[in-house]
DNA sequence: CGCGCATTTGACGCAATTCAACCATCGTGG
DNA sequence: CCACGATGGTTGAATTGCGTCAAATGCGCG
């Protein structure tokens, strides 16, 4: 077993720092991202995700990019899950992850397949027929899902791994748009933040009525 | 084995002709859609598709709807791989599928989950980053690889199951869209039909070069 | 301090949708 | 056998949501 824990020392990057504290901290410069290799000579890997976040994606022979996925701790991530001539894999924030036996683990990486597989249908429904503003109120909703940790004020905050533009990518919109969105949330004050990657939901139901439609516009 | 061949009986649809015939065949009346049940009690239930097409959807609170995947025969679908809540599957014609024990053919569903993975990411790239064009073409490369059979003259045709509602539903698009494009590909000799479902590529290459994006826009 | 990058915001353009008309084909019933 | 209504497909014109382009702001870092 392989072990990549505490990449840190190969990748001396930036401690996320704890997001409760008193004083708002600026929680910047976690943007290295790091391509995380799913084969080796050929061979698919796997990784068990202990800390972080990682996003697979693909690119188009032009500048178009998709995110295909987006994955918290917990989540096992294997080249079996994926087309390795076409699909990479990176962390868009210091990770921390251990390399686990592709063959000695092939429950969980079945089972983690089942979830993506599902992910990916509901994805596809956001992808193929949702507004802008649905995409953005989904995926706020999942993220806050994934990454939700509580502060001690009783606030529900998340930090938001992903930049403007890698939501774009993930969402199938531009960068501008998901601004906007976001904005737009803000104003209306279904969500709270300073700085633009710690958000607070401040109105979860609003949020969900948005994102499965039910306001038609808004 | 609860088998389930051959629900022509039940369901006295109209028989595909061969479209490989002479004199062009019509070949209408196969659009009876039946639904596919995924669970039973519950309990995910687990087919081998034989012949024909099948869909799996998810439909939104209003009209609209996604078609997730499309399979021909040979596909193991199974509601092990769907949110039993919020997909469905149904046959596009008079389909042959049998039912297997979901339980004694774990394998094959995984397999078949895998499979399913990889496409719902790369159909993912579509709906997120490609334009109607690329879309339209994406698919008509995809089905023709899932339902070509070769006519005796050579030709390479295959059957569009699909309605062009469908095909929009399941490339995010809308019907006039996608006739359009389907038009435009026809008056530029990349495809030919003469009646809407059967289609012949006339120009592969052509096709894939449009659905890579190769071609800015044509 | 000032450079660089991410985000925000505004003005404008366009690709795809919407709305609408029309055509072809099939199935049905007189 | 033909007339007719229903369904699906095609095509055109008008509309619009989101993209593109551009400029301003804010923040981190050297």
């Amino acid at each position: 077993m392989l072990s990549m824990l505490s990449r840190d020392e190969a990748f001396p990057l930036h401690v996320l720092r704890q997001f409760s504290q008193a004083s708002i901290p600026r929680i910047r410069n976690f943007s290295a991202h790091i391509d995380i290799p799913l084969a080796r000579l050929g061979v698919p890997l796997t990784f068990r995700l202990l800390r972080g976040c990682v996003v697979l994606y693909r690119e188009l022979s032009d500048e178009r990019r998709q995110i295909l996925d987006i994955f918290g701790p917990g989540w096992v991530i294997s080249g079996e899950h994926v087309d390795l001539h076409e699909c990479r894999a990176m962390a868009v924030c210091d990770p921390r992850l251990e390399e686990i036996e592709t063959e000695q683990n092939a429950e969980a990486i079945n089972e983690a397949a089942m979830r993506m597989l599902k992910r990916a249908q509901a994805h596809g429904l956001v992808l193929g027929r949702q507004t802008a503003t649905e995409r953005v109120a989904s995926a706020l909703l999942d993220l806050s899902g994934q990454f939700t940790r509580q502060g001690h004020d009783g606030r529900s905050s998340f930090l938001l791994y992903l930049s403007r533009s890698e939501l774009a990518d993930w969402l199938g919109l531009t960068h501008e748009t998901v601004s906007r969105c976001l904005s737009r949330f803000k104003r209306d004050r279904l969500i709270a933040f300073d700085q633009p990657e710690l958000i607070t939901i401040r109105d979860r139901q609003g949020l969900l009525a948005l994102a499965t439609g039910a306001t038609p516009a808004a």
